[in-house]
DNA sequence: AATGCGGGGCG
DNA sequence: CGCCCAGCATT
């Protein structure tokens, strides 16, 4: 805790550590924004977006009241975009259900909508100070290094005896504290790849370290290997608009704009194909479209190869079954878009 | 118990 | 490149 006094950084929904009397003064709010955007998400990806999330809708009530579209705009770029419509969900049910209040039990936090074991006992134990403990990827390293585990740390034992350990570690004062100096001992010297050991406060008790098996722990279970997809954005004009459409609300991207893209034809696909498939699917007669680029976007995944069709049609009467609209490429910025769209939209302006 | 869900940092 | 990140919901 001496380590952490010294050594944490100082973050946009975290008081200032060394002020001691700054404990308790952060933001519920602050924090349950925070721990929805840290999850899977690296500290320093997140900061940019909380300060300007925040500035745009800086309590509960204004997100509760916010289109979820705006809430996706705000989001737009940090992926998992599910943990945006989870957080406006859980806004809408706390000024609903709680008057605005966010809960200090982490029974109660967890029964909200994208709040799960970790971020309910984050914000119970940073925001309230209550006694709870969390395992994330960091603290599940050091303990795993700490207490030389050698169990898969992907299984459910394996995480129900860290769960239990990091409970048995956690201490009754400042169990928050506790918490956050455990993850950013994990996220800064106790790091996946190469571990600060000489720095470590804590080597001296540290089992793996003593063995020197600190490089190869954690185990994990293999990942499976990422499939590679052909998506095919077809950019259609007409009089200096574009074709946008809002994508269905589940799978990949749910809820985000884009141009119209074919996401089913294997190989090559060929101009005519990409024809036939604007009409069936939206009943506009286009031109046979040309090529404008290619680039290729990477999740974890999957690998996407984006082919970039440009086209122009004159006349067709749009038949669509969700929302669509024609809108110039420098008016969109109240459309959420990911970022591969983004990519593309910014290819059609150079041309 | 397994899978889907983004995008970026870093060696 | 590959691995991992202040996870969660769904099946």
């Amino acid at each position: 805790m001496g380590w952490y006094r010294r050594h944490a950084r100082v973050l946009p929904w975290r008081a200032d550590p060394q002020r001691e009397d700054d404990r308790g003064r952060v933001d519920p709010y602050h924090v349950l924004v925070s721990e929805a955007m840290l999850q899977q998400t690296q500290v320093a990806t997140v900061v940019d977006y909380f300060q300007r999330f925040i500035r745009a809708l800086p309590t509960v009530f204004e997100l509760a009241a916010a289109d979820e579209q705006r809430v996706l705009s705000l989001w737009q770029g940090l992926g998992y975009y599910r943990r945006a419509r989870h957080l406006h969900r859980a806004a809408r049910a706390l000024v609903d259900q709680h008057g605005g209040t966010i809960p200090r039990n982490a029974a109660k936090l967890a029964a909200l909508p994208g709040i799960g074991p970790y971020t309910a006992g984050a914000v119970a134990s940073i925001a309230f100070q209550q006694r709870e403990a969390v395992v994330d990827g960091n603290v599940a390293r050091v303990l795993a290094r700490l207490e030389a585990i050698e169990a898969v740390i992907d299984e459910p034992a394996t995480r129900r005896h860290l769960w239990r350990l990091a409970a048995a570690l956690l201490p009754s004062r400042r169990p928050g504290d506790f918490n956050q100096a455990m993850m950013e001992l994990g996220a800064t010297l106790c790091r996946p790849r190469s571990p600060a050991c000489g720095d470590c406060p804590v080597a001296a008790l540290c089992r793996a370290h003593q063995c020197g098996l600190e490089r190869q722990l954690p185990r994990r279970r293999p990942r499976r290997q990422p499939q590679t997809v052909e998506h095919h954005i077809v950019a259609i004009e007409r009089g200096g608009r574009w074709l946008l459409e809002k994508r269905p609300d589940d799978g990949l991207w749910a809820g985000m704009w884009q141009l119209p893209v074919n996401e089913t034809l294997d190989g090559e696909p060929a101009a005519p194909a990409l024809v036939g498939w604007v009409h069936s699917r939206y009943g506009l007669d286009i031109a046979p479209p040309a090529t404008a680029a290619n680039f290729t976007h990477r999740t974890t995944h999957r690998t996407i190869h984006f082919h970039l069709w440009q086209a122009s049609t004159h006349g067709g009467r749009l038949r669509r079954g969700t929302a669509a609209l024609w809108r110039r490429l420098d008016q969109l910025e109240d459309l959420p878009l990911a970022n591969p769209q983004r990519c593309a939209i910014t290819t059609l302006q150079g041309c």
